[in-house]
DNA sequence: TTGACATATTCCTATATAAGCATGTAATGT
DNA sequence: ACATTACATGCTTATATAGGAATATGTCAA
């Protein structure tokens, strides 16, 4: 079996970094095509393309004014994305919690002189 | 160009529904790889590959124990799809607000006899 | 009508799966 | 050493892109 269709569900839609890009542009603002074509830096039809797949599953909103066509974020649709991450808050949370009880528990145990000697991003 | 590997970024790998299920079972408990097996309901090889992509993107963390290999998800790494998410919570806040506001405006202004008579989906 | 502008669609190709099947590898018990 | 258990990896195939180029569709203006 290949992988799902990108336009099976949100979660395929928005593995696309550019139409995560598109959707972050047209949130709480309609903006027409050509618009989006300059924000985001990719040909036209290439622009239509991720539209057309944020269309199918619902993540964006189209209207169409004169010879434009407006484009909306529909945030509605990225919700059950939100609520999904959210059913693993409470285990980073926790984890957060072991780190920060090791680092105190660090700064208890050593003197002075050792602390603040961590390696920086190599 | 064809579509960004699996393992390029946790958003990649999450489109996958057997591999948000594994990271649902997973969270909070250690499994190994044969209790995986029966919850997930797919042959050995696939959930081994399923891990090796999450493995991949630090979405799960291993621990050897004798011949048992034990998964965990590692929570932290979906805290980045989350504060995606997060940040449209604002605009669908906004949308339902505008939809109730609707939909009381309705009430007020038509008969009760007009109202329940939308369209249903072709 | 004709032309110009705005957007969508079609055709093409290189690339990447996901699942099934077979096989490789590592750890344990006897 | 050998069989067994527990996973991982390699191979094959049908399918689905994402972007580029070319073209089609739709809308307004003169």
């Amino acid at each position: 079996m290949a992988r799902a269709a990108t336009t099976s569900d949100a979660f395929n839609a928005i593995a696309e970094p550019r139409r995560r890009q598109i959707l972050t542009y047209l949130a709480g603002n309609e903006r027409q095509v050509s618009e989006i074509v300059i924000a985001v830096g990719l040909d036209q039809p290439s622009i239509s393309k991720h539209l057309g797949v944020l269309r199918e599953v619902g993540l964006v909103h189209v209207r169409r004014n004169g010879r434009h066509r407006l484009y909306r974020t529909n945030a509605e649709a990225i919700r059950p994305l939100h609520e999904w991450t959210a059913t693993f808050e409470r285990y980073w949370q926790h984890t957060l919690l072991r780190v920060k009880q090791r680092a105190e528990a660090q700064m208890g145990r050593q003197p002075e002189s050792d602390r603040n000697t961590h390696k920086e991003k190599p």
